[in-house]
DNA sequence: GCGTTAAGAAACCGAAGAGTTTCCAAAAGA
DNA sequence: TCTTTTGGAAACTCTTCGGTTTCTTAACGC
């Protein structure tokens, strides 16, 4: 609060409150149809306010885009390390967050969507969403990778090279919709990605299992 | 040759041929900027043609780009089926063709990440690539898994999950290209994929080993 | 009421790009 | 030469979209 408020109209609200607002509006077009396919006189009529306002708060597509980005600094990968003794499919499993409940872990693929699809085509964007999302989960994952050949839980192997398999190999189909599809549903495709980590344990386990 | 020249001025070449040439300089263009990238003024000027005579061999882009998928028929695996006897890794290196040379290569990826990139935003295409590319090449590879897996070389595994999860895992490396990537020559990635086939064969190798 | 600020509605601008059309020159047969 | 067909150059239409501006009304302090 002012102690005297200033002259004219006041605001509706806070210009911090309206960008957050509209951060969160402008996020779904975002994950929805792309950085190509949200418009600007969309995301104005999606939030209800005119184009004039929208522009004083973010002067640019790219400003609210970056602004969503920032905002929504859920990685694609659980950052907080597991417990050490679970079994490695399950320490994976929690990494990868194939526990999830639906709506948030729509919001999650779909920013992974976007950060696939979109990336080539706007290099403008391209280094906000691989900085935020891709490069840091592929990081993680390659020290955890490189934590459980030391403890030889897994056999030698270039660490990046494996997290970056298994990456592809999981975020691949959860991403993916191909017409002819048959991973359709939420099980379908953490199906999926639970024998994608079978494959993958089972391809890299050390040669004489410790047990 | 006819017998009797039509009256007016012949074409310069027929029309047969110079729709092969203006789609394989068009291809490049789809390749390189991608469906939307690409507009029909820079494929005329390119070919140094008119948009007049593009327009009417191609009487819509989507014409032109449908041509030149089915032009490119060249699939994203070998389909012909290598000898029964080769060591499996070798067998699949020779489907997902680890062999083929820097220019045939770099067609087949920049066609793959058209594939990936830009079927979710132009839904008219989408389909075409789809059912040129990436469903046979899943079907091939099902039934190869399918075939190994009835021979013994491979242990039971949903056949389709497993084709899926190994072209995810190849194609994926393939393709991309991150800013921070390090997979950035020809031999590194082909290197990454022969990783993948191998952790994907240890993954899925029966178990006692038949040798 | 008056000055001042907020903000919506809607027109507007400019650049792209798909697709069309007009104009004109070239090249053939008759 | 006259007619006919090809085809390039370039202007044009139409739509979309990022971004700007104008006009108006609402809401406040004074």
């Amino acid at each position: 609060m002012h102690a005297t408020r200033p002259r004219g109209r006041p605001k509706q609200r806070s210009d911090a409150e309206e960008r957050q607002r509209i951060i969160a509006l402008a996020c779904e077009f975002f994950l929805d149809v792309g950085y190509g396919g949200t418009t600007m006189d969309g995301v104005a009529a999606r939030c209800g306010i005119s184009k004039k306002t929208l522009y004083r708060l973010f002067p640019a597509k790219t400003d609210l885009f970056r602004a969503m980005v920032a905002d929504n600094r859920r990685t694609m990968l659980a950052l907080p390390r597991p417990p050490e003794d679970l079994p490695l499919a399950q320490a994976l499993a929690a990494i990868f967050r194939l526990d999830i409940e639906e709506p948030d872990n729509n919001e999650r693929l779909a920013f992974i969507r976007l950060a696939m699809a979109d990336s080539d085509r706007y290099p403008e964007i391209a280094e906000a969403i691989t900085l935020e999302g891709a490069e840091p989960a592929l990081r993680l994952l390659t020290t955890w990778m490189t934590h459980q050949q030391e403890r030889g839980a897994l056999r030698p192997f270039p660490p990046q090279t494996a997290a970056r398999m298994l990456m592809d190999m999981v975020f691949g189909v959860l991403v993916k919709r191909f017409p002819g599809d048959d991973l359709l549903t939420r099980e379908d495709r953490f199906a999926h990605a639970r024998h994608c980590i079978d494959v993958f344990l089972h391809g890299l386990a050390p040669p004489a299992p410790l047990d």
